[in-house]
DNA sequence: ACTTTTTATGTTAGCGCTAACTGCAGTCAC
DNA sequence: GTGACTGCAGTTAGCGCTAACATAAAAAGT
């Protein structure tokens, strides 16, 4: 990259710099304006007379100059940046939510900073400090559960918050999900409904995958069921645990009934790995799975499931929070978004 | 949120906050030294006393002091950030990739700013220029394929930039990848040894997949072959466009040989449909996918398909990344790391 | 004892931008 | 013509932090 020494301020050609960042300073030289109304041209294009725009237009063109949003950010004192935790990228449960998520902040302006709190080693906490570090107007959460330290750093950095995939009755800000007991609940009575003799459960160790579980299983106690078989895999869900977790509960002597998987990944190994051993599904044992993904209905046979309004918490999550931003009025903090079960060919 | 006022400067307690934000001097009026000495027992901890280090820990305890690196970062011309851009953080596909990278990263003491360029109305170029307006230390792009203007502002920007998932004997700077053209030949060299005597596509419309197939088709049109048959579904590939994509190639005529597709999501989907139609695999009809995903060896059967070391992307896109930004020298600014075809049971 | 070196901290000046205010024409009413 | 207002651009003063230099105190050398 050559750089040529000029005699005059101005520059020769689109990619010509002449030392370090090109600066509103520069742009506003070239124009013939002054750097704040440069920078008034670029934020509020409505409030600048047109042709000073055009002249500006033009010398940003000329200039190459890209805004930085640093400088901005701390002169404004907003970041346009809105952090996202999720508990891996990885996962495509919550692939969706994000998507949905970060494609209508970039529509209002915002970018998303994404934290994984996928890894056991980092605490919450410090990705959340970490976070907080590049100043987001604002954070969305998944899960509702947060170690002492972590609400308070959350509370102290006075913006807004909304937790996901989850509910409570106190969240620090804003909550959008569902109840995972409910879901429980509900899986229960279809079991219990469709008469599958016997139950077993292939489940992640994660929070709510085991609180979904332990609703199910004791709803089906009350009932009167019994002789649970449970097998417990590691999160994140993986179509390989979904098997291996099948042949623990037929190993253990699983041979009919159904089948609750924690998630739908866990669901198809499971049906493959019956499958593989020959189980006519649902005849023999039927399988139910968790959150509905796009590949369910094209199992084969297609997976009975429950269904979550994946994009629907990111953008209930994204109105909250923009509103919030912009101190709008918000009709409630806490949104309750159901789920329904979903009944294919798989039971 | 209450907030007291004070007569003296100091803070009773860890959560009580004067007005606004807790800034360095605040920390440092308590600790008794200067800002800068908070600054440096913060950055460069080494080069502090230990008796001053304890009193400025103790007071950034005692203040519940995040620092702000919007700040920190336009004062020292170091933003600590190092951008990514992803066709689609829902494709798993890139999603190890992407895991492996920020993992590093963040060990670094780099946070990663994701960038989702599979919205098709937002130019890859919009993201870039909005992206390089947080000042990146570093850029990771996905593929080699950028127009002027975006290669332009890349190159003005000055940063180190590693391409991804692609290869090409001119890289703005630094490529991580494989050559798309070639795994097309080896599949097609696979094909011809297992001697299948008619071979179907089922493509994803996206440059590369396009590419593979290509190469493939030449590649076997070269030994004879003749009469392929092709299903084109649009990008991000799903299992529901892998069944209809063989379905596509179904009602074509296609009823023996072997099926080439460009993902295993495809794949997935393909075989599914095969199975509910009673085909038998891959004594009827083998398939081949392409990405090795988690999922492929625990398909039933289990899948045939192209491996390719996404993580080794990751690691080596990071390695590279960083030894530029720390101005180290780095061996070659082009790293193949090549493929190998995994054979089981589909084929 | 007196330089020289080393170590630890402080002072100053800005990074690039924008909020808040000031200034100055032009417009309008009466 | 006077005052009041409107529309647009400019001036000033920071946002919170760190690089670079300056200084003071301690350690080492002679």
């Amino acid at each position: 990259m050559s750089r040529q020494s000029l005699g005059k301020a101005e520059a020769k050609s689109s990619t010509t710099r002449m030392k370090g960042e090109v600066t509103l300073d520069v742009v506003a030289k070239i124009a013939g304006v002054s750097a704040i109304t440069v920078s008034r041209a670029i934020n509020k294009p409505e409030i600048v007379a047109p042709k000073t725009l055009e002249k500006v237009n033009r010398a940003i063109v000329k200039t190459g100059y890209v805004p930085n949003l640093l400088a901005g950010a701390l002169a404004s004192r907003s970041s346009k940046l809105i952090a996202a935790i999720v508990p891996s990228i990885a996962n495509l449960l919550y692939a969706e939510t994000i998507r949905l998520f970060s494609n209508r902040c970039r529509e209002a302006g915002y970018q998303v900073l994404l934290g994984d709190s996928g890894y056991p080693e980092v605490l919450e906490e410090e990705l959340v400090a970490a976070i907080l570090t590049r100043r987001p107007d604002g954070i969305l959460l998944t899960g509702v559960d947060h170690s002492p330290a972590c609400r308070n750093l959350l509370l102290a950095a006075n913006i807004p918050i909304v937790e996901t995939w989850d509910i409570t009755p106190s969240p620090l800000d804003i909550v959008v999900g569902f109840n995972h007991v409910k879901v429980g609940q509900a899986v229960a009575s279809f079991i219990n409904k469709k008469g599958y003799g016997r139950v077993g459960f292939v489940t992640a160790d994660d929070t709510r995958g085991v609180l979904r579980r332990q609703s199910a299983q004791q709803t089906l106690e009350e009932i009167g069921y019994q002789d649970f078989l449970t097998a417990s895999v590691s999160a994140p869900t993986t179509m390989g645990y979904g098997r291996s977790g099948a042949q623990e509960l037929l190993d253990k002597g699983f041979d009919s009934g159904v089948i609750y998987c924690s998630s739908d990944t866990l669901a198809q190994g499971v049906i493959a790995e019956l499958q593989s051993r020959s189980f006519r599904i649902p005849q023999d044992i039927a399988v139910i799975g968790f959150g509905d993904q796009v590949f369910s209905p094209h199992l084969h046979p297609p997976l009975s499931t429950v269904h979550i309004d994946r994009e629907r918490i990111g953008r209930e999550a994204v109105d909250a929070l923009l509103a919030r931003i912009n101190n709008q009025p918000i009709k409630t903090n806490i949104i309750d978004i159901g789920f329904t079960i979903v009944e294919r060919e798989s039971t």
